[in-house]
DNA sequence: GCTTCTTAGCTAATGGTAGTAGCCAAATGG
DNA sequence: CCATTTGGCTACTACCATTAGCTAAGAAGC
């Protein structure tokens, strides 16, 4: 028989395609070895466990991601790059269900590589609020803000968290204008003692 | 042997606890029997399946929290109450990090009991942002933009993304001032088209 | 108090899961 | 062409949720 010729990209890289289809809960060696054609134990040739398949979806979910919010914001600036960030961040979130889930989840305590790759996603955040007029220390602040925002929106939508869907894109519009006109509004005060 | 004397009520309870304590992903029937004291099967007898543990979980989490918003806004109007009611949001959600994962989860398609408990949460977050001078149809959006931005940065912090912990409390503060800040300049054309 | 009925907890077993051990043939490199 | 490496396999273990069926604890009626 010959040999499927796999190697530990192309398994990550199925296995995120199919937590994309059945939801990353429902990803089983064994689904994913009989999508692949081949047996649940080969898999273990290139995924040392069912943990660093998920981390490894996830390395690859966080590293598209980053393409696709840099390709989106390319060469613009301001709210317009703003804009351009959220929406490709929704779509990307809304297209690749299974990847987010994996992004999500908690890195291990020490793992060097996903953190500097989650650390590299929050550059191109800060890349695009590098052109509003923040206060000293507030860029962190407002990156987290937006990213919470973002991820928060995006993953109730993901779970069908938002009842009726109608409206849906118009509360988005609503939210990112929101974050912009406070961008464009600091307050040196934001954010201090209660 | 005497008996352990359970209902659905305490196993769902106790189910809770161990979720906070493991971490949702990590309950399983043996070892929430163990913490009761009787065998899995046992469980079987007051719970219909993990699954329906989950949503057990869900239903007393989505009420607790209610409760501890409703309490924490009592009495506040304004920016004031949507301090209030972040504060305790996020308090909740770091003191019961498994109960609010299983009320994240999506609750089941035709689950009517589901569906207004997470409707009867959502009301207490509309009376706080009752106050505010909101166009026609905003609120709707408001609302979902607070929703999320809270969802996002608790669930953020609790899974650990927030890479170092010093100033996250800043941070909250930055995004309820943020988003209070908002509220109380709502224009018209907020949400409309790009 | 005694009997009857219900049922909570039990043991035993099923099928599915992640993961390991060890074999063998396919590819690779001299 | 031979030696070595290695990818996929079968067979197995341990653990998971869950079911079947038994037994005794407790409640209900008399």
């Amino acid at each position: 028989m010959p040999r499927a010729g796999l190697a530990p990209a192309t398994v990550v890289a199925a296995g995120a395609a199919l937590a994309d289809e059945v939801g990353l809960a429902h990803l089983t060696m064994n689904l994913l070895a009989r999508r692949i054609g081949v047996r649940p134990p080969s898999l273990y040739k290139h995924v040392e466990s069912l943990q660093s398949l998920y981390r490894g979806i996830a390395l690859q979910g966080k590293r598209e991601l980053r393409e696709a919010l840099t390709r989106a914001t390319a060469g613009q600036t301001g709210g317009t790059a703003v804009h351009a960030f959220a929406a490709a961040y929704r779509r990307w979130v809304l297209e690749h269900p299974g990847r987010y889930a994996a992004t999500v989840r908690a890195p291990a305590a020490h793992d060097e590589e996903d953190r500097r790759s989650s650390e590299e996603g929050l550059r191109v955040l800060l890349d695009v609020l590098a052109d509003f007029p923040l206060h000293d220390g507030h860029a962190i602040h407002a990156t987290r803000t937006l990213r919470s925002a973002l991820h928060g929106f995006a993953s109730l939508e993901s779970a069908g968290g938002f009842g009726l869907a109608e409206d849906v894109d118009r509360s988005f519009r609503f939210l990112v204008d929101t974050l912009v006109t406070v961008l464009q509004t600091d307050r040196p005060d934001r954010g201090g003692p209660a």
